[in-house]
DNA sequence: CGACTATATTCAGTATGCTGACGATCAGTG
DNA sequence: CACTGATCGTCAGCATACTGAATATAGTCG
């Protein structure tokens, strides 16, 4: 059996090339949604994990969202810039830095709740509405099954 | 009806979030089983492309392959810093840069992709057989029909 | 207590990506 | 031919990501 000529692959049947495309595109969307608000999906997901765990630390924050821990920092200090969080260091162990969300990160992830969750229909919206839930389950089986392969995984407990 | 408290969204639900995470552990998957070739997920896509069809320009390519143009100028420069392909003027238009794989480039893009192809399936491995074309067939709808939202839309004709 | 190990964070280096702007060039029109 | 508008490529600036190393601190064991 010879094997195919590299160049005669088409990109397009590659799942690894498709899924970039996706997220190329849910960034795309996201940001299109929310660009009143003025944040990053990562900024989201961060913002969103400080105020549902407030104190948690940056080792953490990474672990519940999937970061890589040397990526972290820099979202953090954005978000501390603007004055949506506060970083502390922690009394009983003075090499971690405690997230609070301040009144303003509140208020912020409060208002950009509705136009994340448009922009999360309109991911999904070119499938059948059945198609939806299936493709969902998919995804979730994907990234559960692959969860330790990333330097970033994710707790799942 | 009250809206739900922002906090209490589970980001494991949010399509965006898991796309997210896909991304990230595909282009993990691709890096393991590709260590020994050292080409990125991108900078194999652009060689293939170049290898498929010489000669091309750097708009072109970047449209074949969902590119923004202003990213493209630096995965060229890496590849031809290396080696794999060159970039000279076109006679016709002065504008345009016309790109061209060497020997090496060819012999790269066929060395690597068994390997290539190994990490692809790994990243669907998850999935029933019967369920990983469904997830094919539910992600090609959703690259093509949201194609035109992101910075770098395909050429899909 | 002192050496060793483990952990939290940071940093330098590299590679995508996007926005907006700019220089060079081309093509069409008056 | 000069003017105008479109196109190709580049660049500066910002934000993710990963690797590997450094730094600071904590905990443990001899």
């Amino acid at each position: 059996m010879k094997q195919p000529a590299p160049e005669s692959i088409a990109l397009e049947s590659l799942p690894g090339h498709n899924i970039r495309r996706l997220h190329q595109i849910a960034v795309a969307i996201f940001l299109q949604e929310t660009q009143a608000h003025g944040l990053t999906p990562v900024q989201y997901a961060a913002l969103h994990a400080v105020c549902a765990a407030p104190g948690l630390d940056q080792r953490t924050l990474a672990r519940l969202i999937g970061f890589d821990t040397s990526t972290i920092g820099g979202v953090v200090d954005r978000l501390e810039a603007r004055g949506l969080l506060q970083r502390n260091a922690s009394a009983e162990d003075r090499r971690v830095r405690l997230l609070t969300p301040t009144a303003d990160g509140e208020e912020r992830l409060a208002a950009i709740t509705p136009a994340m969750l448009q922009a999360q229909q309109r991911m999904l919206a070119p499938l059948k509405k059945s198609e939806r839930a299936e493709f969902m389950r998919m995804l979730r089986v994907l990234v559960a099954a692959n969860n330790e392969l990333s330097r970033a995984p994710t707790d799942m407990t």
